[in-house]
DNA sequence: ATATCGATACGACATTTGTCAATATGTGCG
DNA sequence: CGCACATATTGACAAATGTCGTATCGATAT
């Protein structure tokens, strides 16, 4: 995403592969169980991997699926504390992308 | 989308019905190919279809099929000139997703 | 230590998606 | 009309994705 520019999207010419990397990251949030986990993390501050699987009515594996997705993407940041892993929203990484595609 | 509010996915409550339909349109411009083409039409303000093909290295058939999820999604704006099919960016619209994501 | 509880990784499967070739639709022109 | 050209649709297929069941790994408590 370093290469990125503000309004990119819009305003600039978007080479093949800044497009595949806008691409990447945009894929990991279209997913309505994704978009999920990131509102029920964001608006809780942070969250315990534990309460997702009740939250959004899926497997424990299917929910550890996506909270990787999302970490790979940048949009969430893991932390471990004890045996439980915790989430955050990268929201300067949100704001990122949110900046390529218009301001 | 007009059920979705301004910075809704960090700061209220997206329920399942928002996620889907976020997700959807997401979806739609979560593609190398089809960032590629709103690139180049929002640049050039507007576009032929007949470009297309050459400039995203894509079959008629495929890039039609590209242009056609851009505009069910409301990204894009499609109309006919006598028999050329000319697409605007729907820059309102990109400026609402936008939004609920982090304004 | 080891038993236990929960998180992650792996394997499998059905569904969706991106792509193209071929065909259909539609628009303008002679 | 009928031909030529631009775009859309259909059918087919490979690749990617979402989902789950099961197995593995890690940490805590006894």
């Amino acid at each position: 995403m370093k290469t990125l520019d503000c309004d990119q999207l819009l305003s600039s010419t978007l080479s093949d592969a800044d497009a595949t990397e806008l691409a990447r990251v945009l894929k990991a949030l279209a997913d309505p169980v994704r978009l999920k986990l990131v509102n029920v993390i964001a608006t809780s501050g942070e969250a315990c991997a534990c309460d997702f699987p009740v939250l959004v009515d899926k497997t424990q594996a299917t929910v550890s699926h996506h909270l990787t997705k999302l970490v790979q993407a940048g949009i969430l940041e893991r932390e471990q504390r004890g045996k439980w892993a915790w989430f955050r929203v990268n929201v300067d990484h949100l704001a990122e992308i949110c900046a390529v595609i218009c301001c």
